[in-house]
DNA sequence: TATACGTGGTT
DNA sequence: TAACCAAGTAT
């Protein structure tokens, strides 16, 4: 993986943000491209957090990429741009909890600290037969217990990107390759032929369903109105193009302040997007204009071409509709 | 303690 | 196709 080669804390850093609740072909091109244009917490800390976002854009959990510019500037200021080494210290740092900590301290500088990523909970819950909700706090508590019981006496950096490994290639969720596992003799789980019951698989509820109506005003030169998503709810900070939750609030505006003479095509394009906690549909209306005509926007919308996208985060939606119809 | 927070790949 | 993930953290 390329953030085992050259090892150093600020890549694990990078890299185990990027991998929380990612796939590892999926985060692999992102941190590929984040590494070339921010090499060190310096360069990072400067940048500004619509650049970085451009990068995260398509990756998701966007309050991870703000939270590493917060934790970036925080550590130049506080800790003379080093990544400090004390669990204590890192998890005062937005975005890193107790387990990118762990790995921060062992696989980055390779000190003596436990982890437990899903990997880890896996591997442990069926090593010593937990059978119980691995959520529940007392059963937490009871892992990072284990975790740190089992760690060894060095090589922490070794042990730790061991172990993680043995989870997400031998360990796996489905299908665990016990045979080839190195500690299958002593693996309750598979002792019991309990593997496929084991972790506690979680009943999950229904998820609601959303609408958005979006208008894709394009002009002739092939820019196109954006606006910038406030501070709550999802993609915050990101870039949408105009936004309305009615259907005719919709209507409205663009018969206000869009000139339809200058009207060249007006078409329609539904998405639909699924988050991990509810659906969205977005009707999108795509309006192109012959030439120059009211662009009187709101406070926090502004025109752009593809060329700006590299200094701005648009969510997966956006980047599609700008690929498929600008 | 439960919920919010994204996305693309796999089945 | 809809469901189900995949290296968590913050609130």
């Amino acid at each position: 993986m390329p953030w085992q080669q050259d090892i150093t804390p600020y890549k694990v850093w990078i890299s185990e943000i990027m991998l929380q609740q990612t796939q590892v072909s999926t985060a692999i091109p992102y941190f590929l491209k984040f590494i070339k244009r921010f090499p060190d917490i310096d360069t990072l800390a400067d940048a500004s957090e619509d650049e970085v976002l451009s990068y995260w854009s398509g990756l998701g959990y966007y309050t991870r990429a703000r939270n590493i510019l917060k934790s970036a500037q925080a550590i130049k200021i506080e800790f003379k741009s080093n990544l400090p080494k004390s669990i204590e210290e890192l998890v005062t740092l937005p975005g890193i909890g107790r387990s990118t900590a762990g790995a921060i301290r062992s696989i980055g500088y390779g000190l003596k600290a436990p982890i437990l990523d899903g990997n880890v909970k896996r591997v442990l819950s069926r090593y010593f037969k937990i059978e119980e909700d691995l959520n529940k706090s007392s059963i937490q508590k009871e892992l990072w217990l284990l975790s740190e019981k089992v760690l060894p006496k060095s090589n922490f950096n070794v042990y730790t990107q061991a172990i993680m490994d043995l989870g997400a290639l031998v360990c796996k969720r489905k299908n665990p390759d016990c045979a080839s596992c190195p500690q299958n003799k002593y693996c309750l789980a598979n002792k019991y032929n309990l593997t496929e019951s084991i972790p506690l698989k979680q009943n999950k509820k229904e998820k609601p369903l959303k609408n958005l109506y979006w208008l894709v005003a394009i002009d002739q030169k092939g820019r196109f109105a954006l606006q910038q998503k406030e501070r709550n709810g999802v993609w915050q900070g990101l870039w949408t193009f105009l936004e309305f939750e009615e259907i005719e609030l919709r209507e409205h505006y663009y018969k206000n302040f869009m000139e339809e003479s200058a009207l060249i095509s007006r078409d329609k394009l539904k998405i639909k997007h699924s988050f991990s906690h509810y659906n969205l549909d977005i009707d999108s209306l795509i309006l192109k204009f012959d030439s120059n005509f009211s662009k009187k926007v709101g406070n926090n919308q502004m025109w752009f071409d593809k060329n700006d996208l590299k200094s701005l985060g648009t969510p997966a939606p956006v980047t599609k509709i700008i690929e498929k119809v600008i």
